[in-house]
DNA sequence: TTATTTGATTAAATGATTTAATCAAATACC
DNA sequence: GGTATTTGATTAAATCATTTAATCAAATAA
């Protein structure tokens, strides 16, 4: 139900029985119950000119509770607190420290959060759960870094250590895979639920979605779209192999190839029209164009997502977008690709997508099983009150 | 339940209590409505040395009902008769007749089941599902087929005709992907549920497994590896576009480049040591390795099941290996990469698949809703009869 | 022989959901 | 303008799957 509301947006109680496949009779109970729980609002009713009572829609409660966010990178931390829409509340940057050990940026993560939730007047009661982004790969079952290219160097035990000091629900997972969340749910995009999204800079990060969740493949490793191999590549990849496109077709193998400081410059040359540079980046973006089409003929997503500024300028995703419809010689097949439209400022959007997710069950999932209140644990303090 | 026990073969009630979330006690009496309905039997008790009652196994009755299985292909009908586990029990090839309407031959593949039935002494009434594959995509809410690269030129609705003519549940599927569920369901290799199957002949057809379902993707277009692009290729594809691998490494393009009349003949000079053809082969698995490679980037499968008898002779499997292994700079690799162990002789063996999926629920579903069993259209006619 | 262990079964209790009736609140019709 | 009709929400009784707790079954261990 839950799962329902947040995909549908306000519903009547007839539609969400509808929908849920159960009566609305038993919806009437089961809203009734998460109205009193303070997770469902009423929004007043549905106009429509017909005979009959109106519908009174029923949606979340995006504003009554409130989720942290953490983003940890080499450059520093990024903290803040979000409705559970993805509004961002209050934030803030640090910056790294020199030496610091894992357990103390994550005990700055905490009192970050304590400090942004006193400062902007937010109960801490209500903050009903934290998400953590690092730039490596995680263990979601035990809530571990794992390696983390360059910032730590063994597993830390993030969760548990930060729910010690918070006391809520805390949840870790890679930065490009709850960007990719955040996309979907708080970009304003529908769609099926299908996503390729790709993070293009300072590599090429990349996240599948599938279903609604992230996809992790049968070992942890779908989605790589930056170490599919280009044919003739002889560079060698941070991964191990060689020829990865990322070693090829990244911001950072860009730069080195047209020999100008920074994306900005390229982007700068190419608004002045440097021919030299607009044709190395042209064979560049052939060769992400070629892989893109790769992953749509294998995944057939609804969207592929792009993100990072230099995508984002219109010159830069023109020639994509041409490439693209080039090689599919299809012109629909540009309706699938656009640029995020998260704001890229806010690396903690993902870390809020997740806690968002979270508190409500990790939505998306059809999982088999718990359907009772009363054992959720995100739901079992707001429930111990209520009289029925 | 039935999904458990598919997968996990034979099980005592505490063990599947367990695995699907229910006490024992619930255990007891669905097993017990289940057996009275004919759908499980009781294999006898696991002996282990131990203190304590031993486990009275249950599993499905795979011999106590069957499935129908029909291929349609320009070549003619195949049709066979299945256990639920997939074994075959009869089956039949008709060849096409000149002028016949798809009508004509459906009534055909209608007839040639219940011979089949009547002349191995399989009562019909035990016969509950039938399913049909063909070449082309079909439209499964409709059972309908779309277009059929040259059989039927415009939509049969292959299931309506079908029950109309045989009174039980017909299903419907593209011949590839049917397979891959038989190689699933039927080709004892265990796995996760996520497979990529590739059929190599005549041309490259494939599809894609996840969850251990069939994944249409977004536009029903998913897991098409036969049309992806091979940069520099110049062909134009069946698919409209120019430069799929499908122009440049199926079998028939194979044949095309030797100048060799068959595969068969290609393999004899390969066994002969004909050096000139080795070379053309290996540049065609060459092609073929990079994009499952690309595949296997992008899905992340637990196995690549590569079907056909070129691809399973041991000079071409071996060479294609090779260059995978060299690609991924892995040799764990190969390990993923195996032929199928389905009968190439059955093609009937989709079909079956299918029917047997469609009689216990489309099994690998963790679909939400239905599990009164009652209220099952397979099973309701065989729980009228029961008391409880 | 008895105690212990493990699995299966049973009956009463529980509780989510449905059914069927009713209430609520609008438009449509005469 | 009053009444009928329509549509959605609610309620209470009934239902039914599931759990709980006890018991039975059948083995090994002491």
């Amino acid at each position: 139900m839950l799962r329902v509301l947040r995909k549908s947006g306000p519903l009547s109680r007839k539609d969400i029985a509808a929908r849920i496949g159960l009566t609305p009779a038993a919806v009437t109970i089961l809203t009734a119950k998460m109205l009193d729980a303070g997770l469902l609002v009423e929004r007043g009713e549905e106009v429509e000119n017909r005979a009959g009572r109106r519908k009174i829609l029923v949606d979340l409660d995006y504003s009554r509770s409130f989720v942290g966010a953490a983003s940890i990178e080499t450059e520093g931390l990024t903290t803040a607190l979000c409705r559970l829409d993805g509004v961002p509340l209050a934030s803030s940057r640090l910056p790294p420290l020199d030496g610091e050990t894992p357990e103390q940026i994550l005990a700055r993560v905490a009192t970050s959060l304590l400090q942004l939730a006193a400062s902007h007047n937010l109960a801490v009661a209500q903050l009903v759960g934290v998400g953590v982004v690092v730039v490596g790969s995680v263990d979601r079952q035990t809530g571990r870094t794992l390696h983390d290219y360059g910032l730590w160097d063994q597993p830390v035990p993030v969760v548990a250590l930060l729910e010690a000091a918070l006391g809520v629900p805390v949840c870790l997972e890679n930065n490009v895979r709850a960007l990719a969340l955040a996309e979907m749910d708080f970009g304003g995009n529908p769609g099926d639920g299908r996503q390729l999204f790709l993070k293009y800079g300072p590599g090429i990060g990349s996240a599948l979605i599938l279903e609604h969740r992230i996809d992790t493949g049968s070992h942890d490793r779908s989605g790589e779209i930056g170490h599919t191999l280009v044919p003739g590549n002889k560079l060698v990849c941070r991964c191990g192999r060689t020829g990865c496109l990322e070693t090829l077709a990244s911001p950072a193998a860009l730069v080195a190839a047209t020999g100008l400081a920074s994306p900005a410059l390229i982007l700068q040359a190419l608004a002045d029209g440097d021919a030299r540079v607009k044709e190395l980046v042209q064979t560049t973006l052939g060769h992400l164009a070629l892989a893109i089409d790769h992953a749509i003929q294998l995944l057939d997503p609804y969207w592929v997502v792009l993100y990072g500024s230099f995508l984002n300028h219109p010159l830069v995703l023109g020639l994509l977008v041409d490439q693209l419809v080039e090689l599919t010689a299809n012109p629909q097949a540009a309706a699938v690709i656009r640029h995020s439209a998260l704001d890229e400022a806010a690396p903690y959007l993902g870390g809020a997508a997740i806690a968002v997710r979270a508190f409500f069950l990790d939505l998306p999932a059809d999982q088999p099983g718990n359907s009772r209140l009363d054992e959720i644990p995100t739901l079992a303090p707001r429930l111990a009150g209520i009289e029925s």
